[in-house]
DNA sequence: TGATATCCATTAGTAAAACCGATTGATCTA
DNA sequence: TAGATCAATCGGTTTTACTAATGGATATCA
């Protein structure tokens, strides 16, 4: 059974004549008499009884029509979903990032939903290292981290920007005013920390092994929101990603000097799969948000 | 889009796996890649990720998987459908007849339904004129109707039974003793007909003109059940299809002397037309009744 | 009633495709 | 690093969908 000869036997059913039925779809009457047969040998029943010059369905026929319309909406149905993915009207997102990204996500999860009310995201927060094993197994369409170098080429990887570290206070602090501060100033000093494992901390520990500075990290957090609400108390140090502190009005970055700590951001994509309409459109939004912070 | 290359994806997505799909299928794994491919070129998207040597879904694939495998479901309902039909589990089956044919239609009519819960039966009366066109036009699947010769090559016909009209009055009718009865008595006696149209009828105008016998018909009916009804009040003469009193208990048939009034009864089929099996039951049921009624 | 037109089936030949076997290139594993 | 395994690709064969032409049967019309 085909899909054409299914196709050709509602069209000759409906009008009740082969000649004109060919011709509807553009085939000889040579054809269409050749798959009808065939679909009636392949039921093994006659779908139409000809009686003298014409044709019409037998009770087979009645009953298999229904069945042939029904499956060729079913195709249709199966090529509209299709298409409607192409544009993006329905589906599922799923984006990993680490913390840093929160406020740049913001604005395009705002927009998104209202844009695409069939879509539906979700957000993965992670250190880099989960996120990129979930990225490597599919479980996400892309994720957003900081690599020191460019990322491997197990990745295809979007540059998205540069940051940096800084050092993170309330403005009611005191270190607050300072137009930066030196690398070596950080020696000793009292400090909250995001745990080992978050990527922006690991990269930190080696930057400052290599220059022999120590904080004196007092305290430990896993989830940077609780670290900067204790942060905006007024008494609290932290060294983060300089974008990690949008949004936050209380607290203040003082730059560190020197390029050392330097970070570039980007969107890791697995290698060698396809890619949702919906996330490049993401991605792209996500691009004219960091255009419009530079501004 | 092939009915094939759904087959193959489905597969292909069930165990994630080009080479053993192909197996499965039997087919080579040639073969299974190229047909996906041509499936995801039409489609405009590709179904899978071919990320390093294995193969996943990507999420047109999943989408696209859910409609194959209700395409692929339809078929299958469809070809059951047919089967379903061969197997006389359902359908309808329009059957015509004259009214001479009640009692032998009866027993079947009552045993079908029984066996073939699925199956509508309908049964249209009319004359054999009426009949005759309904079958023509496939309006009804066969009829029940009477002839003097071999019905024209027009259908396809199947001998039932012979039978001979005869003089039916009351039992309590003075004539009911009669062993038979000339058919020249019949000049002049009053009777009540069925009406002209009917085949019975006609084919009895058509004998008496020939034989220059002219009963005196004070009614005519058009409802061979009503005649009778009026017989069984004892004070009218009638003639008719021997047949159609069977079941009439008080009526009594007076034969009609001479081989003039033999008439045939026949199944009457379109020809080159398509048989329903439950239509092929049926009269081989109604069969089973006349041999029955000849012991 | 015969001539004509029209219908579907059939036939023979052609173009398209599905398919296979073999090979390639990439990747995972021992 | 060698071997195994995967999907993609290439060249060639078989299958089949298709067309054009023809035949047979049946309506239509003068």
């Amino acid at each position: 059974m085909e899909l054409r000869q299914l196709a050709y036997f509602v069209k000759a059913a409906e009008i009740a004549h082969f000649t004109e039925a060919a011709a509807a779809m553009y085939i000889t009457q040579s054809t269409l008499s050749q798959q009808i047969k065939a679909l009636e040998t392949e039921l093994g029943m006659p779908l139409f009884d000809r009686v003298g010059k014409h044709v019409q369905l037998t009770e087979a026929g009645s009953v298999f029509l229904l069945h042939a319309r029904q499956i060729l909406l079913d195709v249709e149905k199966g090529k509209q979903a299709i298409e409607e993915l192409q544009n993006l009207l329905t589906g599922e997102l799923r984006i990993g990032a680490t913390y840093a990204f929160t406020s740049l996500l913001l604005p395009a999860l705002t927009s998104f939903p209202d844009k695409y009310p069939g879509l539906r995201i979700f957000v993965h927060y992670g250190n880099t290292e989960e996120l990129e094993r979930k990225l490597r197994s599919s479980e996400l369409d892309f994720i957003l981290a900081f690599h020191q170098l460019t990322p491997g080429k197990e990745f295809e990887s979007q540059e998205l920007f540069i940051s940096k570290v800084v050092m993170a206070v309330s403005k009611k602090h005191p270190m607050a005013q300072l137009k930066e501060i030196n690398l070596k100033s950080l020696d000793g000093m009292e400090m909250i920390l995001a745990s080992k494992g978050f990527s922006s901390r690991d990269f930190l520990s080696t930057v400052l092994e290599k220059h022999k500075v120590y904080p004196a990290v007092k305290i430990e957090l896993n989830d940077v929101h609780a670290l900067l609400s204790m942060l905006e108390s007024g008494h609290w140090v932290t060294l983060l990603n300089e974008r990690a502190l949008n949004g936050w009005k209380n607290l203040v970055a003082v730059p560190i000097a020197g390029k050392a700590l330097l970070r570039k951001a980007y969107v890791l994509w697995q290698r060698g799969t396809y890619r949702k309409k919906a996330a490049d459109l993401f991605v792209k939004e996500l691009l004219k948000g960091i255009e419009k912070q530079k501004q």
